[in-house]
DNA sequence: CACTTCATTATACAATATGTGTAAACTTTC
DNA sequence: GAAAGTTTACACATATTGTATAATGAAGTG
């Protein structure tokens, strides 16, 4: 898996062979194939240790803090230590999404469960009175979803970015959206 | 072109083969490399229709308004507009830009000149003071980029989307950077 | 009309990748 | 030491990209 991992990020998707996956790692291709069933299998797995890495649970933590704005700022402070723990690996893996509708299911799955938590906050919010004026709770959970995607990260923060000044510019356009202003 | 646009849309790229291709376009294999030179040069041709049929051109002609508020409205708006002219065809594009490194360079060819319009758009409004204080001008051409990607406005636009809609919701959010306040 | 030029076709070929099958060698476990 | 499970080496089928070549056909030009 970690020579997947390194191959997937210096050579891309298309030049990540199985033979080159098995050779780095000493071991057969038909071996590959018995652990992994495929290079799907293989990338699903890839995905769900960068998730583990990156400490995933902990979005789901910080939506369960009982205070909606202090949640916010802990969900997205989570989402980009997520994204900042391997940011290489993530581009590939999440651009694979777009690209192979195959693939997509896995990126898919969790971005649903992001969604869920993220609709469950904002009703939290609008409950608290905390969404700006003129703005549909759906439209807040998108805007939500979009600041604190990888996509946005990546574009965000410079190749040797501090996760926490990210953070700060995201609860900064946040603002637009929802009434942070009782915090730092 | 269109075939290809079709079945990209439809397989994504791993089931994109290009004997398919050429038999939807009822012609041989063999012509489509007379014509593209290969599988990437038919993936250039393709972006570039996009790029046209979305006239891109437009996001120039909106940088040089002459005040710069109404230009960042007119360069979002553009923008929008670009994004949702074939949003199928650009989320695997896009997508695999990020996947492989041998495509890459098409898309990001573009977003260099889309970053340097940012850019100049920037230095406009610093030295109009219109940037929030506090925001370094690199700082704001990250977010005006990010928030103006193809990936965000994906992600906040609803499947039947307008894209006017959207726009509204980004100046809303580009208001926590820029000063655009006093415009609609 | 005959001639030339050019693109398209049919076909074959090489190289590379995924995925499967099988028997022999090797490890682990009891 | 024997049984069970992995790993290996090797062969094979299939799909795809990309190239080469001779034959075919459809222009336009004299």
């Amino acid at each position: 898996m970690e020579s997947a991992r390194q191959l997937l990020v210096r050579q891309g998707f298309h030049g990540l062979s199985l033979e080159d996956v098995a050779r780095a790692a000493g071991v057969t291709r038909k071996t590959v194939y018995n652990h992994f069933g495929s290079k799907l299998g293989l990338l699903n797995a890839v995905f769900d240790a960068v998730a583990a890495r990156g400490e995933v649970w902990r979005l789901a933590e910080a939506a369960e803090v009982s205070d909606p704005r202090e949640a916010v700022v802990r969900l997205v402070g989570a989402s980009c230590r997520l994204w900042a723990s391997d940011r290489a690996l993530l581009r590939r893996l999440v651009g694979l999404a777009a690209v192979d509708p195959e693939t997509a299911s896995v990126v898919v799955e969790r971005e649903r469960r992001r969604e869920a938590t993220w609709a469950h906050l904002v009703r939290r919010l609008e409950a608290a009175g905390l969404l700006r004026p003129g703005l549909a709770a759906e439209e807040a959970v998108r805007v939500l979803m979009a600041l604190t995607s990888f996509a946005t990260y990546d574009m965000l923060a410079p190749a040797d970015a501090d996760p926490a000044a990210v953070m700060a510019l995201l609860l900064r356009l946040a603002d637009g959206i929802v009434d942070l202003s009782g915090r730092g």
